[in-house]
RNA sequence: GCCGAAGUGGCGGAACCGGCAGACGCGGCGGUCUUAAACACCGCUGAGGGCGACCUCGUCCGGGUUCGAAUCCCGGCUUCGGCACCA
């Protein structure tokens, strides 16, 4: 075909296209839905919201526009399919701006999401827009505001002095924002303090077992792994000792351990607190006060300092008091060392080197004794210096110097001792948690004010729901310090008590965001209702969210806080449903061409508008989806993506022009050899109807790689075919509508177009190719007549044949072993055996 | 160190259940069309050997199970992600 005759029909120009499909779509109503229509199944399809930095980058495309294929597809197979939008917009870059440059954050932010609404548009997606959610504005955290006050009500929400997390630049942090073995900030990377502060808490420990029950959720399993390993539950026993009578004590004070080797007691050695313990104060001699007092200002200081191996040498200092063994009165000494936290168990421990690795590193610094109790069954009497510490819970390990529980199996003592330390009310069964209450506290300007009030005389006063929002003073002055405007803020400031009356005086923290985004899919079912948080109505027909698209990066913030406080939601009855997400996919994560993670600061970023305008977004998507895996990702390489833009130039040129032939083969325009039109027919109808029902799986599976990959096969089948006979028959027609159809959820305008061009060849008027039924496939056209069976000889492919359908296994035998090429390859042997796989294969066994 | 995921052509990847390794695409080579180039189209393209039909080798490494292993089992190596003294 020559340049002229290529010129013939209208050339592909997405650019021309696709802005002329969404504007149509728009008018049609695709991204509407209507959330009270009965009949359809709903479908709640969720897509991870954004922070509005400003710009879209390649990697939102990746995550949305293969989630937008899934609700086009659903949507064809009959769904009500909701799937809206919106913006995470409280956040520290904003903040960051208006200090830098002088702009307000909330112009910023607006900014931002004018920006990134029209850049979202352009990906062709049918986001209910309608639905749209802005954290950032008052008809939004109000809710987060009231939400705050009901779980304060139910005493999920407190206020408790404790060592914080926190960065010199951005304040308090959660635990799971203090990153790495230096414990350095997630944000700024500034090195992580410990503070003690008066802050706020969600008491997510008390779903601590809920959360660890996955029933009836289709997650990845790496994410239930990181999230049971987040929440740490192990399972033992809290032992009580007590303090030993001395010159400086009395003695009797009770030091709670938490332990998961109760078996262990008679190895206990020593005995090591926190450093923050409240019991050191009272139990330190005299004698060594200066010392313990030195070591706990050092322990302080040191969790400032970058800690780069976690296997330093160990550091502690003895309180000069001795605590009493609870099962057998002996009396060991107590120490402090920082490798004892005091956020986990009771922040004291009974120290058993032989079996506890930590142990035995403080114990042979600090040569203080070890004692063996444990032993492997076997090995009995072979006592020794230990070189290491012994941990192990074989069933076959018994108990040595013990006293009465000698030889007891491990399972048997631990069971023994716990019942025995019970009876006289020295100890008992115990489970102990990693996961700590969510601290959500920020000393910030931007995000939702704490809606509380200190009174000199009432104390904590909660802002009255009528009062509520309570709005984030506009006219603010940032100095640039990092410290909150809010706090030099008069006019927010000072507020008379909602008790009293008298002078109160208004928290300046702000709520960390991920309040925000652990309801907010809730809220998109009702943007602006302004008589509670959800309309409960809503919630209760659409809610679990059915999928949800999101990276992994939040396996233990977000979605834990979600899981957390739907069940809070659903105790408080704001709720009706435990869980939140019911399928999630974690879909993998596009770096920069560096392999880096894309940021500004590193140069590396993807603009997609560049890459829509030379190619346009059907391109974009579609090579998105061919990449690779879905939940892989991998660097960005834009290399490749001619070749899908080529694929769907070859579908425009499939479905408007069948009867023109390229140059290049020598046979163009010919049927191949052997095949009548019948026969030709024939293979385009099985070709398209075995594609659809691969693209079907494929589609219900997110396998969208090879989705493409087989469209593409099917479209290279109908290019062999084009130019000849059948080009344009009742069989190329066919294909061509399924072609399209099986196409559209991923390249929906180009589908679009050429579904209405030939409507409107047809004389038909335009109706969307999105609003068609999903095809359904034609067992008829699928069942084959022959079909060709690979021979092979010890494993080895050596001829194949083409037999009929439903051959005997004798008669294929027979064929089989005439064939030359096995007959040379068996080289006059008598086979051994003959396997026939499933009809799938033939394997000839012969020895020798 | 512990937990998790993954190692297949020059590259991205396919093979979903143990049954034709390398689908599809990129890149490369050759060709058709064109005055020419670009575009488009057609063919070839894992490595080695052979004029050829074909043969040998080949899915991180070493063993094993099986008629048959990229796939299952045991041991090891490497890369990526998570955790960071959690008693």
């Amino acid at each position: 075909m020559t340049t002229a005759d290529r010129t013939r029909i209208d050339r592909y120009e997405p650019t021309e296209i696709e802005p002329r499909w969404q504007a149509r779509w728009a008018e049609l109503g695709l991204d509407r839905v209507d959330l009270r229509a009965q009949g359809r199944p709903k479908y709640y399809l969720l897509t991870m919201y954004d922070y509005p930095s400003g710009d879209l980058h390649i990697g939102h495309w990746y995550v949305k526009t293969p989630t937008d294929a899934v609700g086009r597809y659903r949507r064809m197979n009959g769904f009500n399919v909701f799937f809206p939008v919106g913006f995470d917009a409280f956040g520290l870059p904003a903040e960051g701006a208006a200090i830098k440059n002088g702009i307000h954050p909330a112009t910023w932010t607006m900014k931002n999401i004018d920006n990134m609404r029209r850049q979202l548009r352009s990906m062709g997606a049918t986001f209910q827009w309608d639905a749209e959610v802005v954290t950032c504005l008052p008809e939004y955290y109000r809710w987060n505001q009231w939400l705050f006050l009901r779980l304060l009500e139910a005493g999920l929400a407190y206020r408790a002095k404790a060592p914080v997390d926190w960065c010199p630049n951005d304040g308090t942090l959660a635990r799971e924002q203090v990153e790495g073995t230096d414990r350095h900030c997630w944000r700024c990377g500034a090195p992580v303090e410990k503070r003690d502060l008066e802050q706020w808490f969600f008491r997510i420990t008390k779903y601590a077992d809920e959360l660890l029950d996955f029933g009836g959720l289709d997650w990845p399993e790496p994410i239930r792994v990181q999230q049971a390993n987040w929440i740490g539950r192990s399972e033992g026993a809290e032992v009580v000792f007590t303090s030993a009578p001395d010159a400086h004590l009395a003695g009797g004070d009770e030091i709670r351990v938490f332990t998961t080797r109760p078996d262990t007691l008679f190895g206990a050695t020593f005995m090591v607190l926190a450093p923050e313990h409240p019991l050191v104060e009272r139990l330190t001699s005299p004698g060594q006060r200066p010392v313990v007092e030195t070591y706990i200002a050092q322990a302080r200081r040191q969790t400032e300092i970058e800690r780069l191996s976690t296997d330093r040498d160990k550091t502690g200092v003895p309180l000069g008091a001795d605590a009493i063994n609870p099962v057998n009165g002996e009396r060991i000494p107590i120490w402090i060392a920082d490798y004892v936290l005091s956020g986990y168990g009771t922040g004291a421990i009974m120290a058993v080197p032989a079996h506890d690795e930590r142990d035995f590193a403080f114990a042979t610094q600090f040569r203080l004794p070890i004692r063996e109790v444990i032993r492997a069954g076997e090995t009995i009497g072979q006592e020794g210096e230990l070189e290491a510490a012994y941990v192990s819970k074989a069933e076959t390990d018994v108990l040595v110097n013990s006293g009465r529980y000698n030889l007891m199996s491990v399972p048997a003592g631990i069971r023994a001792i716990l019942a025995d330390l019970e009876t006289d009310g020295r100890g008992k069964a115990a489970v102990s948690y990693r996961v700590r209450d969510w601290l959500i506290s920020r000393q910030r300007y931007w995000g939702t004010p704490i809606p509380v009030i200190y009174c000199p005389t009432d104390g904590i006063v909660p802002v009255p729901d009528a009062d509520l929002p309570v709005r984030l003073p506009e006219d603010v002055d940032f100095k640039g310090s990092g410290e909150s405007p809010l706090k030099t803020d008069r006019a927010f400031l000072d507020v008379a008590c909602p008790r009293c009356g008298g002078p109160g005086r208004r928290e300046t923290d702000t709520m960390d965001t991920f309040i925000d985004s652990s309801w907010y899919w809730f809220r998109y079912l009702s943007p602006h209702l302004e008589s509670g948080p959800v309309d409960r109505a809503l919630v209760d027909g659409w809610t679990p969210v059915d999928q949800y698209t999101g990276g992994a990066e939040h396996a233990v913030m977000h979605l834990l806080y979600s899981r957390f406080f739907t069940k809070a939601l659903a105790d408080l009855g704001i709720v009706g449903e435990r869980e939140p997400f019911k399928r999630l996919f974690n879909q993998g994560q596009i770096l920069g061409a560096d392999g880096e993670r894309m940021s500004k600061s590193r140069g590396n970023v993807q603009d997609p508008d560049k890459l829509v305008a030379r190619y346009g977004a059907d391109t974009i998507r579609l090579f998105l989806m061919f990449m690779g895996p879905w939940d892989q990702g991998g660097p960005w390489s834009p290399t490749g993506i001619g070749g899908v833009h080529r694929f769907l130039n070859r579908v425009w040129t499939l479905a408007l022009d069948p009867k023109g032939i390229e140059g290049g083969a020598h046979d163009a325009g010919q049927l191949p050899a052997g095949e009548d039109a019948d026969a030709a027919e024939r293979a385009i109808r099985m070709a398209a109807h075995r594609t659809l029902r691969t693209v079907t799986e494929e589609y219900e599976g997110f396998r969208f790689n090879t989705m493409v990959a087989h469209l593409m096969e099917l479209a290279n089948l109908l290019f062999r075919y084009r130019g000849t006979q059948v080009a344009d028959g009742v069989a190329w027609q066919e294909a061509i509508r399924l072609l399209l159809l099986m196409l559209a959820p991923a390249a929906p305008h180009i589908t679009d177009e050429l579904w209405n061009r030939r409507r409107a060849a047809a004389g038909l008027a335009e109706s969307s190719i999105h609003a068609e039924a999903w095809p359904a496939v034609d067992p008829a056209a699928i069942a084959a007549e022959t079909r060709e069976v690979p021979i092979q000889v010890n494993g080895k492919i050596r001829d194949r044949v083409t037999v009929p359908v439903g051959i005997e296994q004798a008669e294929l035998e027979r064929l089989v072993l005439a064939r030359d090429k096995i007959r040379a390859a068996l080289a006059g042997r008598t086979p051994d055996r003959i396997v026939h796989a499933g009809g799938r294969l033939v394997n000839i066994v012969v020895r020798s």
